[in-house]
RNA sequence: GCCGAUGUAGCUCAGCUGGCUAGAGCAGCUGAUUUGUAAUCAGCAGGUCGUGGGUUCGAGUCCCUCCAUCGGCUCCA
C-alpha cells in the first residue's frame, strides 16, 4: 500500500491513464488534500473511496490482495464484454476474482469454446482494453435492475431477487453493463496482458443437481512481463508435477487394469515410503506410541456402529458378501473403528491413559472417478494413522503434544511455510454432525487453546469440521508457493460414546475417553506427492533411498568401487555401483537425471590414491577426497536437515 | 458422477484436409569400444494406433459406445 498526501491548495488535475501517478490522482480527485511525496514501483490499480484519519488517500497496487482482486475482477467484466460480443446467445452468471485470476460463468445456449477459440477471446480482450474505457459505477432499484435482466438473462434476474433495494449496483464501461458490488481499476487501459487459460464446467451455484454453466478461466496482468513469468511458473509447476516425476524417478504406477485410483508402488517409491515410515514410527515410539496392526476389512456392523455406514455406505464401496447369510465385511474406509476395538478389548485404568495406538492403515473409499488425481486423491490409500484415547483432563496436553509432533515431521522435511486452520461446525446445519452439543463445545474449546498456547498461526473456519468431530488441519506452502492441506488433528468425543469406551477413574467409577485422530502426514500417498512438488524430486539427503552412486571409469576399477561400497555402507550409507560399459558421461548424465544426490568418480587415478571424486547433483564436480572425509561430509549434512524427536 | 479435452512402441513425440507393408529419438537386445565429469559407434528387435461398433472401395485419421487420463465442477470420513 502507499498513502500520498496533496500539498495544501495545490491540487492538480490529471486525465485518468497511464502514469501511476495520473490514476492516483484522478482517482482521488475530490478526496485527498495532500500530496507531499509518492514514490511508485508498482502499478497502481485501485484507491480506497475514503481517506484515512490523517487525510492520507490509500492507494493499493498490483502487489496487494485488495489491488489484484480490483484487478482480476475488472478483467471478468472484459472478459464478459469480449465473450458476449464473440457468443450472441450468452447468458453471464457470475465472474469473480480468484487466487491467481478470474473466471466468469456463463450459460452459452448450443455453442462450446475450446482452446482453440482463446486466441480470439484474449485478442477481444486486449481490444477492448486498449480503449481505455473507464469502470463507471451507479446504484439502481431493484425495479431498475429487474427491468434490465427481464426476458434476457434469468441468472442475473434470480441473482436481482435476491437483493435488497439500495444495495443494487451496475458497472458501466464502454458499452458493457453488469450487476456488480463495485471494487474496480480505473479503466480498462490498465490490463495490457490477458490470458484464457481454460474452460470448464461448473453447476450453477454449485450445486450438481443444477444445470452446468460454463466457466472460462483467465489471467491478466498490467504488464506484459508479468504475464510471462507466470507462464513460466506455470511450466516449471509443470516439471515438478508429481505424476511426471513419479514416472521418472520410478516411484510409483498406475494400472487400468488394476483399477482407477489404486497406485502401485515401485521398488524406488516403496524404499522412499518405508524411510518415511520409520521416520514416524521412531518419533512416535519417543512420543509414547504403540504400534497396532489391523485387518483391511472388517464387518459391516462395525462402521453402523461408528455411523461412518450410514453417512457413507451408499456411496462408498458395496459390502464383501461370504458364503454364509446375512454376513457381510466393508473395505475399511477408515481405522478407527479397529482401534477402538483394540482399546476395548481390555479394562483400563485412569492410570494407564492414555493409550497411543498407532497404525499404517490401508484404507479404502470410493471416490468419484472425476475426483481422482494421481496422488493425492486415490481410492485406495494408507493413512499415519493413530488414535489417542485419553481422559477428558488430559486432552488439553495430549493435544499440544500432537502439534509438537506434526510440527517436528514438517521441520524435518523442509516444509518451514504452512498456516493452520481450525475446523468448526456451522451451526445453521446442525443435523450434518453427530454427537452431542456440550461435547463439540468442549472439543472445539480445546482445540482453539491448543493452537493458542502453541502460538500457532491460525485461522477458524466454521462448517469445514468432520462429521463427528472439529480439527485442526496443516496447510503447507511448497516451493511455488501452492497449498496443500497435510497433517490433521481431530477431537472426537463420538466414536468413544458409540463403541461405549470406558476406563475406571480415581473415584472408582466408569468414565468416558476422549479419543483423538491424528496423522502428521495425512496419508503417505499425499505426502510423497506432496514432497515431490516441494523438492522437485530433489529429497532430503536423509530420506532419499539411493544417496551415493559409484561410477566406475571402466569395468576395469569394479573391485575398487566395491571396496568403496563397503566402506560406506559401514557408516550406513546407502550406495549403489554404476559398472556397466557405457562412458563416464553417460553414467553421470543419468545419475544427474535420476536426481542422486552424490556421485563418486573411481578410476586410476582414485584406486592408486585410495580417494573418490566427489560430484554433487546439479552443482557438479567440488573435488578429489578420501572416502572417510566424504562420510563426514555426508553425516554434517544429514545433521543439518533432520534432529532428533525430543519430548 | 457432471462439463470440456486427450489417448500412436516401455518413455517422449511425428503422422497435412481418410489412400501404398505406421515413423523418429531415448530405453531394450547383440556386437565393437574400456572410456575422466550431462548422451561412443553400428546392427537388431519392438505397435491388433485405448476398447467395441459404424460410415467408406479404403480409417491412426470421420461418427457413436465404453475404458483410462488431463483441466475444472461437485465431493473429500
Amino acid at each position: 500500500m502507499i498513502a500520498i498526501t496533496l500539498p495544501d491548495g495545490n491540487v492538480t488535475k490529471f486525465e485518468a491513464g497511464v502514469s501511476p501517478m495520473d490514476v492516483a490522482l484522478s482517482i482521488s480527485e475530490g478526496l485527498a488534500r495532500n500530496v507531499i511525496s509518492a514514490s511508485f514501483n508498482d502499478v497502481i490499480v485501485e484507491a480506497s473511496t475514503q481517506l484515512t484519519e490523517d487525510g492520507n488517500l490509500v492507494l493499493y497496487t498490483w502487489r496487494d490482495e485488495e489491488g489484484k482482486k480490483a484487478f482480476w475482477h475488472s478483467s471478468a467484466h472484459i472478459l464478459a464484454q469480449a465473450l458476449e460480443s464473440l457468443y450472441p446467445k450468452i447468458k453471464l452468471w457470475v465472474g469473480p476474482a480468484i487466487e491467481r485470476g478470474f473466471y466468469y460463468d456463463v450459460d452459452l445456449g448450443d455453442d462450446t469454446i475450446s482452446e482453440k477459440d482463446f486466441k480470439a477471446i484474449e485478442d477481444k480482450m486486449l481490444e477492448i482494453a486498449r480503449g481505455k474505457h473507464e469502470f463507471k459505477m451507479r446504484s439502481a432499484t431493484k425495479a431498475e435492475a429487474l427491468a434490465f435482466y427481464k426476458g434476457k438473462n434469468e441468472y442475473k434476474l434470480e441473482l436481482v431477487e435476491g437483493l435488497d433495494d439500495g444495495t443494487i449496483s451496475f458497472c458501466d464501461h464502454d458499452t458493457f453493463t453488469d450487476l456488480c458490488k463495485g471494487g474496480h481499476i480505473p479503466n480498462t487501459g490498465i490490463v495490457k496482458a490477458v490470458k484464457v487459460l481454460s474452460v470448464a464446467g461448473a453447476y450453477y451455484k454449485g450445486d450438481e443437481n443444477n444445470k452446468q454453466l460454463t466457466r472460462v478461466y483467465g489471467i491478466s496482468f498490467p504488464k506484459q512481463k508479468e504475464l510471462s513469468e507466470y507462464l513460466s511458473l506455470l511450466e516449471e509447476a509443470k516439471k515438478r508435477d508429481h505424476r511426471k516425476l513419479g514416472k521418472e524417478l520410478e516411484l510409483f504406477t498406475f494400472s487400468k487394469k488394476v483399477g482407477q485410483g489404486l497406485p502401485l508402488w515401485l521398488p524406488k517409491g516403496a524404499a522412499l515410503r518405508e524411510r518415511l515410515e520409520d521416520f514416524l514410527k521412531k518419533a512416535q515410539k519417543k512420543a509414547g506410541y504403540e504400534m497396532v496392526i489391523t485387518p483391511h476389512i472388517g464387518l459391516k456392523e462395525l462402521y453402523v456402529t461408528s455411523g461412518h455406514y450410514a453417512k457413507y455406505g451408499e456411496k462408498s464401496f458395496q459390502p464383501i458378501k461370504t458364503p454364509k447369510e446375512d454376513e457381510e465385511f466393508l473395505l475399511r474406509p477408515m481405522n478407527c473403528p479397529h482401534h477402538c476395538e483394540i482399546y476395548k478389548s481390555s479394562p483400563w485404568s485412569y492410570k494407564d491413559l492414555p493409550k497411543r495406538y498407532a497404525e499404517f492403515g490401508t484404507v479404502y473409499r470410493y471416490e468419484q472417478s472425476g475426483e481422482l488425481h494421481g496422488l493425492t486423491r486415490v481410492r485406495g490409500f494408507t493413512q499415519d494413522d493413530a488414535h489417542i484415547f485419553c481422559a477428558p483432563d488430559q486432552l488439553d496436553q495430549e493435544f499440544k503434544n500432537v502439534i509438537d509432533l506434526v510440527l517436528y515431521v514438517f521441520g524435518s522435511l523442509g516444509f518451514g511455510n504452512f498456516r493452520t486452520q481450525v475446523s468448526l461446525r456451522d451451526p445453521e446445519n446442525p443435523e450434518k454432525y453427530i454427537g452431542d452439543v456440550a461435547n463439540w463445545d468442549k472439543a472445539e474449546r480445546a482445540i482453539i487453546n491448543a493452537a493458542e498456547e502453541k502460538g500457532l498461526d491460525y485461522e477458524i473456519v466454521t462448517g469445514e469440521a468432520a462429521f463427528y468431530g472439529p480439527k485442526l488441519d496443516f496447510i503447507v506452502k511448497d516451493a511455488l508457493g501452492r497449498q496443500w492441506q497435510m497433517g490433521t488433528i481431530q477431537v472426537d468425543y463420538n466414536l468413544p460414546e458409540r463403541f461405549d469406551l470406558q476406563y475406571k477413574g480415581s473415584d472408582n467409577k466408569m468414565h468416558r475417553p476422549v479419543m483423538i485422530h491424528r496423522a502428521p502426514f495425512g496419508s503417505m500417498e499425499r505426502f510423497v506427492a506432496i514432497l515431490l512438488e516441494h523438492t522437485g524430486g530433489n529429497f532430503p539427503l536423509w530420506l532419499i533411498p539411493d544417496q551415493v552412486s559409484i561410477l566406475s571409469l571402466s569395468e576395469k576399477y569394479e573391485k575398487y568401487a566395491q571396496k568403496v561400497l563397503n566402506l560406506l555402507e559401514i557408516d550406513e550409507i546407502r550406495a549403489l555401483i554404476d559398472n556397466r560399459n557405457e562412458t563416464i558421461g553417460k553414467k553421470i548424465r543419468e545419475a544427474e537425471m535420476n536426481k542422486i544426490p552424490y556421485m563418486l568418480i573411481v578410476g586410476e587415478q582414485e584406486e592408486k590414491d585410495g580417494t573418490i571424486s566427489v560430484r554433487k547433483h546439479s552443482e557438479g564436480d567440488i573435488g578429489t577426497m578420501k572416502v572417510k572425509d566424504f562420510t563426514k561430509l555426508i553425516k554434517d549434512e544429514i545433521k543439518q536437515t533432520i534432529k532428533e524427536f525430543n519430548v
